[in-house]
RNA sequence: GCCCCCGUAGCUCAACGGAUAGAGCACCAGCCUCCGAAGCUGGUGGUGCGUGUUCAAUUCACGCCGGGGGCACCA
């Protein structure tokens, strides 16, 4: 549910009404939360809309609107005509405060919606080819693609994240040449890396280690594929473990040629007449849908491209899912017209595609682009990552930032910047609420009712809290921002953008650090008071509420939410 | 040449087409007998250029300028 969602609807059918009176019919009213205050709570841009149409001035019109509107409910403090032309609505504190029981009853539930209607959506990310360790730009998809399908979940769909595994093809032959002649090297034999080879210390390492478990002789090639690819998926699985993200299912591209679904699709496309031979090859007529020009499904040595494989992978996602969505890397792009292509030449409707680009991550070091290639074996592993940052950090890092948008990664800076991190904002002022709920505990005298706010299964009805007694502006504010949650998550399910959610966490985190530490200056806000029971469970029961929306915000995050900041390096109060 | 991403504060990034463009870091000045100073308060400082659409443009369209990436019968 999202108690903000009615209040909305309440003020529209106002506005509906007076609409009427004046005979204009109603377009779709849209609300915005001013970002001052003196400009409101809620906020509506209709009469500019109309005025137009009205063939009046915004403002007359808006005046129009009000005087029909009129009186206003109760729970309405005041509306007001503003700027060009806007009508600001002021709201009660109860308006808000009424709403608080939800989230208390919802508790971690609190945010989601069901407006998904449980639709499957299968989310492909990451991806990497299964030649070696996971570098930054896998840790930065991987960090979006979990998140993105948290919020998904929570917006009412059913999300599936898939990793795909390039197991066949060039490079996977190329990979286990490679790792043979660092066996044979290990052997003390002559043995070269084949141009264009994995020249990395991960496969020397791995070569090493089959030397020692003695063969009698030099296996075949396809003991090394099948070796290393394990190694290379098993370590895969780990780092991104080790990062907080299991996917669903990893989708072997080998599967889609031994279960013949390359072919079937190839099949299908041949049927409804998009390929053609030319030069002994086979293409798919992707120009029929906007693509540059058309693309080879079969080569002249008879050999499926990547691209045929990739076709049928897309089938057969559409068969399991309503929507798709894809999260390549940033040398994908060239890819997304022809996927596009062949989804709608299978049947599909291209539009339940969504084709997102995670953009490139610059690694710096000293403020100097240090290029990666797999080949070459120089990269900056996921490991290597999280070996100098946590998880936390690492995700946050990664969120905070549109994924349609280039990134620069000092892994010194980021390292450096670790105590600083805004990440530790978030997770202090949820520890920071736990650390008043222990001092609450010990100060508060004991009564049946109270020992069950303090509790984590508090429900609202153990005990009766009056919210009344929360008469400071800043928690009427601190209300409003955590109806909008819901919304929140709805807004960056919707437009697949993860980062809103960082950017809302530290908002509430902001607004809460800022009325906590007024009551430094002003007893007023101070929470616990043993003298006054019933405003400090007031009190207690707006942090509470403030608690469980950090936890869930963090929650789709992936990131902790410690009921204590633990830090050697930070002094403790002298 | 074609395609994609990006130009917003000294740096890293925000801003459903909305009102006085926001945060963090950095810098300056204050604040711990009192629920955690990983904190709070205040200050310095910004939309690459041009034209259009609109009541309203950082946002949309077109054209420049600048940075990055991609344009295989490799995957």
């Amino acid at each position: 549910m999202d108690p903000m969602q009615k209040i909305k609807e309440k003020i529209e059918s106002l506005i509906e009404r007076a609409l009427e009176q004046i005979n204009i019919p109603a377009p779709e009213i849209v609300f915005s939360v001013p970002k001052q205050t003196v400009h409101g709570d809620l906020s509506t841009n209709i009469a500019m809309i109309l005025a137009k149409e009205a063939k009046k001035p915004p403002r007359v019109l808006a005046e129009d609107l009000l005087r029909q509107m009129m009186p206003l409910p109760d729970w309405i403090e005041k509306a007001e005509i503003a700027g060009p032309g806007f009508i600001n609505f002021f709201l009660k504190p109860h308006a808000y405060f009424n709403s608080l029981a939800m989230i208390m009853k919802e508790g971690k539930k609190f945010g989601s919606t069901k407006k998904g209607k449980g639709e499957k959506i299968i989310l492909e990310f990451v991806s990497a080819n299964p030649t070696g360790p996971l570098n930054v730009v896998s840790a930065r998809a991987a960090a979006v693609g979990d998140t993105l399908a948290n919020l998904l979940k929570a917006a009412g769909f059913k999300a599936h994240k898939e990793f795909y595994v390039n197991d066949v093809g060039n490079q996977i032959e190329l990979f286990a040449e490679s790792l043979r002649a660092r066996y044979l090297q290990a052997l003390g034999k002559e043995a070269a890396i084949p141009e264009e080879g994995y020249q990395g210390e991960y496969l020397k390492r791995l070569g090493e280690k089959l030397a020692r478990s003695s063969f009698r002789r030099t296996p075949e090639s396809s003991h090394f594929k099948k070796v290393g690819l394990k190694k290379m998926l098993d370590g895969q699985k780990k780092s991104l473990k080790r990062f907080g993200v299991v996917f669903d299912k990893w989708y072997l591209q080998s599967d889609l040629i031994k279960k013949k679904k390359l072919q079937k699709s190839l099949a299908r496309l041949k049927k409804r007449g998009f390929l053609y031979e030319k030069e002994g090859a086979v293409f798919f007529r992707s120009t029929a849908f906007g693509d540059d020009k058309d693309r080879v499904v079969q080569k002249q040595d008879g050999e499926y491209s990547y691209f045929a494989s990739d076709i049928a992978y897309h089938e057969d996602k559409f068969k399991r899912g309503v929507r798709v969505i894809d999260l390549f890397g940033p040398d994908h792009h060239g890819y997304v017209a022809r996927t596009r292509a062949s989804v709608a030449a299978l049947g599909f409707d291209p539009e339940k595609l969504t084709i997102l680009i995670i953009q490139q991550v610059n690694l710096l070091e000293n403020e100097v682009v240090v290029k990666m290639s797999k080949r070459a074996g120089k990269l900056i592993t996921m490991d290597d990552l999280l070996d100098e940052i946590s998880p936390d950090v690492a995700r946050f890092f990664f969120l905070q930032r549109a994924s349609s948008t280039p990134l620069d990664f000092d892994l010194a800076l980021a390292k450096k910047e670790t105590p600083e991190n805004p990440v530790y904002y978030i997770q202090y002022a949820h520890a920071r609420i736990a650390s008043i709920f222990r001092k609450a505990k010990t100060v508060i005298p004991a009564k049946a009712g109270i020992q069950s706010l303090l509790d984590p299964d508090f429900r609202r009805d153990d005990e009766k809290v009056d919210l009344s007694l929360l008469t400071l502006p800043q928690e009427k504010e601190l209300a409003k921002k955590l109806l909008q949650f819901p919304e929140v998550i709805a807004e960056a399910a919707k437009d697949l953008a993860a980062h809103h959610l960082p950017f809302y966490a530290l908002e509430l985190a902001k607004e809460f650090q800022a009325y906590y530490s007024h009551a430094k200056q002003d007893a007023r806000y101070k929470v616990v008071d043993a003298e006054n029971r019933p405003k400090t469970l007031a009190k207690l029961y707006l942090l509470k509420n403030i608690q469980i929306v950090l936890q869930n915000a963090l929650k789709l995050m992936g990131i902790s939410a410690p009921e204590r900041m633990e830090s050697k390096d930070v002094a403790s109060p002298i």
